[in-house]
DNA sequence: CTGAAAGCGCTTACAG
DNA sequence: CTGAAAGCGCTTACAG
């Protein structure tokens, strides 16, 4: 069947022993000449790496780590890379690995959480020897499973500041308060919420929290808006009409991404509503295209490459040491642009 | 040191002798349990699976790859996840082949294309049995290495019809030079061009030709205007403020990414140009927010998740069959939007 | 249907 | 400084 211009492995690969029997060495030696370079007589390892190379021999990975029971990669398990904030922190945490000599595994799990165990398990079984996931481990069984195996793991995105398990992020919370307290300080009274999904997120439960709490805290108890859509331009305008049409009192909308906050604007423009003299929309992530928007974007600036690269060093220093991984708390910014200011006269 | 919160390894991982003990059988049985079930008796298979599930046992999959020569993994290497167009062909990629029990090594080799072979060994030698690479491949020891390794290889983002390396990809030329020939023939005579770098790209090289001889062929043969930028919103910026002090005869931009694009616009904005009363701009990509600027966008939509897929399920298909890829073209489709109109009158 | 044994390709005590 | 040998954890002929 095949017509030879397939994929049919014709020689193997060289080995150690090819390279020894070359370079008339012991299969002992040649591996020292890799590994321990100063254990073999100069000249002796000049003719091994000689011989390795002409043989293209370069070791086998599996029984390096069979024989190390090391393998050297992470696992990287992330909501989808088709979002700009999960693929930038997946890009420097990659960057740092490889520099360091570990590859990394990456999975997705789609925008549900609930099956995070699920991407896990493969990554773990095929090797990966520390884990970076996005958020709090809210499944109990995973838990359990990551300290049996006694695993360097750590979460992003939200700093946990109780949680067993460290975390490299930082206060969803308090960055989602102190902005609705500018909004409100601006002199806004109705405002409503765009949130992603909630449920297994808990950075979306912390935003949408700290945006109902603050309300509180500032004697606006009527019922809450707040509308919670997945991640995608079009739901953010679509929650913006929604809003427009059952709550037109509102006169800010806090939303829980920049995405969303896009798509909020461009149905403003659609509907005729002036951002910000008639209404006001604020973002959260600060992508680079936020400033660019018509009106620029308040929002929030998230460390999302930092992570990754904090999260990368965190893990090979615990793979290097077996020292528990310490937390970190990373600083938000609040971007204060053109997309918000004081509410219209008539609604104060 | 260690304070015992530490990584460690308390116990080793059970292994296919603890489970054999545990179930009162040979590893040989184990073994078959797992991998051929019809090949031992049920209730000893029953036995086999759960002394497995209580010792928490999972096969070590180095093991598994040293003696089956074979590890289920593929590699991708991309110039960059921090952009949404490979970062959604690596998704898809991904999806589909987890699917199929595979994992995937991702490498980035950052937007100078040089360095790819260096990237490119470190994959191979950890084990990945088929790649996902973007672009013609211009190294030709590269090529030379892929080749003597018999190595499943798929080339994507530009589809080569004569290239020894199949590719899952779409006319750069082609493409461009509809949309060059739809502008001409709205009546714009003087058009300038913001490419991202052609150095070691030849998706660039072909949509910057393309560019050229559509002028040419419409007998517009004055000193091209191409402007080579780094893929970022303040190059499109910057190169397009270049234009309009150097050129401002130009009445149409070409960008080769909506991202250049949507620089441009956002720039045009702040200098007063009237898009697209005094100014066409056209982008590449149809990134979703795309359609939703100001002007929307006009465009050429791309692939991008269906070149992952279709290279998947390729890589999959030889790593089975050990036949050869076949190329295939994909379509690029003009997204015309309302960032483009005839040229002013004054300038016609 | 089952088991004993070989071997995938490494690294590393151990002995010299 | 060097080599012979053991063993990491699997799967698979081979024999029964």
């Amino acid at each position: 069947m095949s017509r030879g211009t397939g994929y049919e492995k014709t020689k193997r690969n060289a080995n150690v022993s090819d390279v020894a029997k070359a370079a008339e060495v012991s299969v002992a030696t040649v591996s020292r000449a890799f590994n321990i370079p100063d254990a073999v007589r100069p000249e002796v390892r000049k003719r091994v790496l000689a011989a390795a190379s002409s043989l293209g021999y370069s070791p086998n990975a599996a029984a390096k780590a069979l024989r190390m029971q090391r393998t050297n990669i992470a696992g990287v398990v992330i909501p989808t890379l088709d979002y700009a904030i999960y693929a930038r922190m997946v890009n420097s945490f990659q960057n740092k690995l490889s520099a360091a000599g570990h590859m990394v595994f990456v999975a997705t799990t789609g925008w549900d959480n609930a099956h995070i165990f699920e991407r896990v398990r493969p990554l773990i079984d095929r090797g990966a020897e520390g884990l970076l996931l996005v958020g709090a481990i809210e499944d109990n069984d995973l838990r359990e499973y990551l300290k049996d195996k006694r695993l360097p793991v750590v979460t992003s995105y939200s700093y946990q500041i109780n949680d067993t398990v460290p975390s490299i992020g930082f206060d969803n919370y308090a960055a989602t308060a102190e902005l609705v307290d500018y909004l409100i300080r601006l002199g806004h009274r109705r405002l409503a919420m765009i949130s992603a999904p909630t449920k297994g997120n808990d950075r979306q439960r912390a935003r949408v929290q700290a945006f109902r709490d603050t309300l509180a805290e500032n004697g606006i108890d009527e019922t809450d808006i707040v509308l919670e859509r997945h991640q995608a331009l079009t739901n953010g305008a679509d929650a913006m009409r929604e809003i427009h049409a059952q709550h037109p009192e509102v006169t800010a909308v806090v939303c829980s991404s920049d995405v969303l906050a896009f798509g909020a604007l461009a149905e403003c423009k659609k509907l005729g509503i002036h951002v910000p003299k008639d209404l006001s929309i604020t973002g959260f992530d600060d992508f680079d295209f936020s400033a660019l928007l018509d009106p620029p974007l308040t929002t929030i600036s998230v460390p999302a490459s930092e992570m990754g690269e904090r999260a990368a060093d965190a893990l090979l220093n615990a793979l290097t040491t077996s020292r528990a991984i310490q937390s970190v708390k990373l600083e938000t910014n609040l971007v204060i642009r053109k997309s918000t200011s004081h509410p219209p006269k008539a609604a104060k």
